[in-house]
DNA sequence: GTCTTAATGAACGTAAGCGTTCAGTTATTG
DNA sequence: CAATAACTGAACGCTTACGTTCATTAAGAC
């Protein structure tokens, strides 16, 4: 699924099965260097020079191996997207769905969602990606279906699945999960994304999602119908 | 309160009453060319060139005027501030209240902070200054003071006051108003900063903000205390 | 008219960063 | 060992855009 090491293969005509062999380490350097450097500086101002210092790497290596900037930003962007479509995948864990009341399930999985979503390379490259909409067009989306619209996704299932449970009053799930993300979440992206509140601990995430969950239930509970 | 002319005044000696006296649209021009400049293309990728020419100004001019990039990015972020503070400072229209029931004054108002909030021009400052907020530590903050704080405090201001007449069953109208926002806004503005979905018209506002008024009430109306 | 300042356009020096080249070193296969 | 390919560091050419300088013209005060 990712594409990086594909494009990075492209540039090998035939497997070289002899010679010194490329060190993959290398790779896994970069992508982590630019990672923390895009996310720091933006596109424009990040300069390859300080990936490769970061990535205590040749300047040179970065260009073999990834192709130039644009080429290298959207590797780190894919690499991000398939992080998180792996760490969403397996979010829905409705396997004791019949053994716990419904707030405590819906807590846990609020918890679970926010501390991904609030997660400071979430955050980063949310930002990133906004800005840098205009000259990737492609990328903005792939990563808007596999993080927001993922989790929605994710979220609204889950309802639809208690709703059919009769343990809630759901008509449309992707609007009430909407809805629920947005009662977990409130204003703490934008806060943290501006310098005004710093990452927030396990404890206030977790009084966030309790009291998320709260309204939530009034408005969808079933004997709110 | 605008800085701009200040920092201009500042390079200005005495106030000359002699000589060619300055044209007050050139700088109207020349921030207005400045805004729609760097929405478009971000900070680093704008140049003086760029918006002289959409200014229909010499680039020498906004040099003698607005001093360097930094500074004339900043005058175009504080008038934009000014401009918010401006618009949302009457925000709080209750001549009414007693005279209208509280979910049509919910739905007023939340049809006007919408339409504010999901501006492009609102919509397109605070992508740029999520990215810009490194350079600029300043910046951000007096814009989230003028925007989303101020929003937020307008919000709970009349929460407050709907709980006062026994309207609401509020406790803390600062939460309240996060809930009751985020219930308005929903993901719509990540949406439109995805280009995912394009500004919403004005009927799409009007539904969302009765949905979301709705679901509020559920949660925070007297008979849900 | 004269004086003074604003505004222009073209040209300039400068700095930064991209992407490349090259000679030399390191690692692996056979 | 020889052959091959990855990696390095330094140097290079090139482009771009910043911010400045200068001669010239425009506009108001006196």
């Amino acid at each position: 699924m990712s594409l990086s090491p594909a494009q990075n293969e492209a540039t090998r005509p035939g497997v070289a099965s002899v010679g010194r062999p490329r060190d993959p380490a290398k790779l896994n350097a970069i992508l982590e260097a630019a990672k923390e450097t895009f996310f720091k500086n933006g596109f424009d101002a990040t300069t390859i020079e300080e990936i490769a210092a970061r990535a205590k790497v040749s300047k040179v290596t970065i260009y073999n191996r990834c192709g130039d900037k644009t080429a290298l930003f959207e590797a780190m962007v894919h690499r991000q997207a398939d992080t998180m479509l792996e760490a969403l995948g397996s979010n829905i864990d409705d396997s004791d769905i019949d053994y716990k009341p419904l707030p405590d399930r819906l807590n846990f999985f609020g918890l679970r969602l926010l501390s991904f979503l609030l997660h400071p390379d979430r955050i980063a490259l949310e930002r990133i990606l906004a800005t840098e909409l205009p000259s990737h067009p492609g990328l903005a989306r792939r990563f808007f279906a596999a993080g927001p619209e993922k989790c929605r996704h994710n979220v609204a299932q889950f309802l639809a699945k208690a709703t059919d449970h009769n343990e809630l009053s759901v008509a449309d799930p992707t609007i009430a999960a909407d809805d629920l993300i947005c009662l977990w979440k409130g204003f703490t992206d934008m806060e943290i994304s501006f310098g005004v509140r710093s990452p927030l601990q396990p404890v206030e995430i977790e009084d966030r999602v309790r009291r998320g969950t709260q309204s939530f239930l009034k408005i969808y509970g079933v004997s709110a119908a």
